[in-house]
DNA sequence: TTGTAAGCGTTATCAT
DNA sequence: ATGATAACGCTTACAA
C-alpha cells in the first residue's frame, strides 16, 4: 500500500504494475490479468472499468514477469551473417512486418560474416531463453551451432538457403540459375562467362553451388563450352564484381560475350567497370544477374527477380503458428522467381 | 526434488534452472548466481567447480527471471522508419556490433516510414518495459510520441538528425552540404541544380531542411542565382532520383551543368538517368552527393562522407555507459564528414 | 565465503 | 464472474 502510493507520488507511469491496476480497479490481480489480454471471463462491465483504469494509469505489462510466467518471450530472434546486404536487409523487413503486426519483437543477431563474434553468440547466453523461436537468414552453420540449436528446441527455419534437417524457404536456386543462363543462350550468346559466389566463406554454403552447377549443366546441355579462364568468383559484392570483370578482361586471349552474375551485386560490379573499360553493355556484353536487387530497375538490369521479404514474412507466419499451436506449421516451401528481362542482356555483337 | 529428476530424464538442456545446478553442485542458488556472474565473494575452488556443473548442465540463466528480479532487460531497443536502406542498415549494424560487444541485445522496430503501424508500437506494450534503453535513428517523432518516451524515461539518444530536447548524433548537415556545393562552385560551375530530400514526410525531418539552407546560402555567397525551375525534391531513393532527373531535362528551357543532391541514392537516380538521356557525366553535368553509399566508390560518385555505423556505435556506447551508471553519458555529438572527390564532378562545358 | 529468504510482476489453478 | 495463491527463476539484502 505503502508503495503504490509512493509511486503515484513519483508521477507513476514508470513503474505501476498490476497490483496498482488492480488495486485502483478495486479487483484482483487475477481479473486484471485477464481483462487486458481480452481473455473471457470477465463481465463487460468490470472489463470495461479496468481497461479505463489501466489506460489512466498508463499500465502495460511487464515482460520479463509475463515472460517468467507462462515461459515464453514473445520475442523471436533472426540471425544474420549481414544487415546492410540487399538480401538480408529485405528479409528483416519482411520478418519485422510480420512479427510486429502479431505483437511479436524482433532480436537481432549480427554474426558478421565470418564467425567472428559467432561462438559466442551460439555457446552463450544470447540466443538461448531469449526467444521463443529463431529465423536464420542464409548462412551455413556448423554441425556444433547445428547441434546446440537442436537441443534448445524451439522452432527454427532457414531463409534464402538450405541448411541439413531444417526447413527452409528460398527460391529454387537451380531452375532460377537455368533461367538466367539460358536466356543468355537464346540471345545466341555461345562465350558465356560465369561469375559465382565464394564457396570459400561460410555465408551461403550451397547457394553459390547450385548456381554454379546449373550454369554448368545448362551450358552444356546447350553444346556450349565451359572455359575454366571464364569462370571468376565474387564474394556478392559490388566490389568483388568489379574485380571480377577486371581479371577478366585483363587476362590476354578472347572475350566473353555475356556473364551470368551469381547475384545483382555482383552484376552492377560488372557493370560499373565495364563502363568504366569502355566495354558497352549490352552491345558488347550481356550481363544478367540474380535478385532483382532495388537498383536493379534503375540500371536496367536483366536479372531473376525474388522477393526476401516475402520469404522471411512467409517464415515467420511459420514460426508464429508453430507456437500458437499449429503443430507441423514450420515446413520447406520455395519461393517463387521470375525472369526480368531489361537493358543489360541483348544479341552478341555479330 | 521429484521436478529436478523429471527435467534430467526429459534430456536436460532444455529447462535447466539455476536450482539444479545448486543442487548440482552442492551449493545454494545464491552462490551459482554469483558464481555464474563473476562476482566476488565465491571461493574459487566453488567457483570453479560450479561452472563447471553449470557447463554440463548447459546452464544459461532465464532473461525472464533475471530481468525481473533486476528491473533491467539487458536489451535496447532501435528504432527506425527503414531498414533496407543504407543509412539504417549501417546504423543498425554499428549498433548491433556495440550492443552484442557489451552482452546486450538488439530488439528492432520498423516504423515503416510514415506512420503505419507506427502508433500501436508507441502507445502500445512494445517499446515500453522490454528495454533498457532507446536509439532512434533519424526520423522525427511526433510531440505525442516523444512526450511518450519522456515518461517512460530510459536513456534515449538520437542518430542522423535533430530533435527537440533529445541528444543526438550526427554529421553538420550545414557543413557536409556547404562543402559538397564549394566544391561544384569551386571547379567553376555557376548553374548548379538542387535535388533536395522531402520535406512532407516524416522521416529525416529538419535534416532536408538544413541541407537546402546550406545549398542556398553557398550559392548567394559565390553570388550565384538560385533557379526555382533547378529545385527538385525527391524522397531519398534511387527511384526519386531518376524521377527528379527526368522532370528537370523535360522541362523546356536552359540546363543545369551540375547538380547537389541530398543523397548518393538520390545521385546515383540521377546518374542512371542521364545515362539513359545520353547527357554525360561529368562532361555534361556534375553530380555531388552526400553519403559515400556503398555504391560510391563503383560508381566514381563524388560525395561527401558520413559513417552512419560508428555515429550508431557511438551512440550505443553513450547509452551504456549511461545505464552503467556514467551519469550523463548519452549526450549530443557532432560526427565527422569528409568530401571525396571521385569522377562524377568536372569542370563545367566551356 | 556461503546460505536463507524475501521479493520482482505476471499467469494460472482452484475455489468460491 | 471473481478472487486467493502458488508457481515462474533469478537477485540480493541480511544472516551466519
Amino acid at each position: 500500500m505503502a508503495r503504490i502510493t509512493e509511486r503515484s507520488q513519483r508521477g507513476g507511469h514508470s513503474g505501476v504494475s498490476i497490483e496498482d491496476v488492480a488495486a485502483a480497479a478495486g479487483v484482483s490481480t487475477a481479473t486484471v490479468s485477464r481483462a487486458v489480454r481480452g481473455l473471457p471471463r470477465v463481465s463487460p462491465a468490470t472489463r470495461e472499468k479496468i481497461l479505463e483504469v489501466a489506460g489512466a494509469l498508463g499500465y502495460v505489462a511487464s515482460s520479463s514477469a509475463s515472460g517468467l510466467a507462462t515461459g515464453r518471450t514473445k520475442t523471436i530472434g533472426v540471425l544474420a551473417p549481414f544487415v546492410s546486404r540487399w538480401f538480408f536487409s529485405k528479409a528483416i523487413e519482411g520478418a519485422d512486418r510480420e512479427l510486429h503486426a502479431r505483437q511479436y519483437n524482433l532480436s537481432l543477431f549480427n554474426l558478421g560474416g565470418h564467425g567472428s563474434h559467432r561462438e559466442r553468440l551460439f555457446s552463450k547466453t544470447m540466443v538461448y531463453k531469449q526467444i521463443d523461436a529463431l529465423l536464420v537468414l542464409c548462412m551455413a552453420l556448423t554441425p556444433d551451432e547445428l547441434d546446440h540449436l537442436q537441443k534448445i528446441d524451439i522452432p527454427l527455419i532457414v531463409v534464402g538457403g538450405h541448411v541439413e534437417e531444417c526447413a527452409y524457404i528460398g527460391i529454387d536456386d537451380y531452375a532460377a540459375s537455368s533461367t538466367a543462363v539460358r536466356h543468355l543462350i537464346d540471345l545466341g550468346h555461345r562465350d558465356i562467362a560465369l561469375l559465382h559466389g565464394d564457396d570459400e566463406t561460410d555465408l551461403n554454403f550451397d547457394v553459390p553451388r547450385v548456381r554454379i552447377l546449373a550454369f554448368k549443366e545448362v551450358m552444356a546441355e546447350a553444346g556450349l563450352p565451359i572455359r575454366p579462364e571464364w569462370d571468376e568468383w565474387g564474394d556478392f559484392t559490388v566490389r568483388s564484381g568489379q574485380e571480377a570483370f577486371r581479371r577478366l578482361w585483363e587476362r590476354p586471349g578472347a572475350k566473353p560475350t555475356a556473364i551470368f552474375c551469381a547475384s545483382d551485386e555482383m552484376a552492377m560490379g560488372v557493370i560499373f567497370e565495364a563502363a568504366r573499360a569502355g566495354v558497352c553493355v549490352p552491345q558488347d556484353l550481356s550481363v544478367v544477374g540474380i535478385d532483382d536487387h532495388d537498383f536493379a530497375d534503375a540500371m536496367g538490369l536483366t536479372t531473376v527477380r525474388q522477393r526476401p521479404d516475402e520469404q522471411a514474412e512467409l517464415a515467420t507466419k511459420m514460426l508464429l503458428d508453430e507456437l500458437n499451436g499449429v503443430a507441423g506449421a514450420v515446413r520447406s516451401a520455395v519461393a517463387p522467381h521470375q525472369l526480368i528481362v531489361r537493358r543489360t542482356t541483348a544479341a552478341p555483337p555479330s
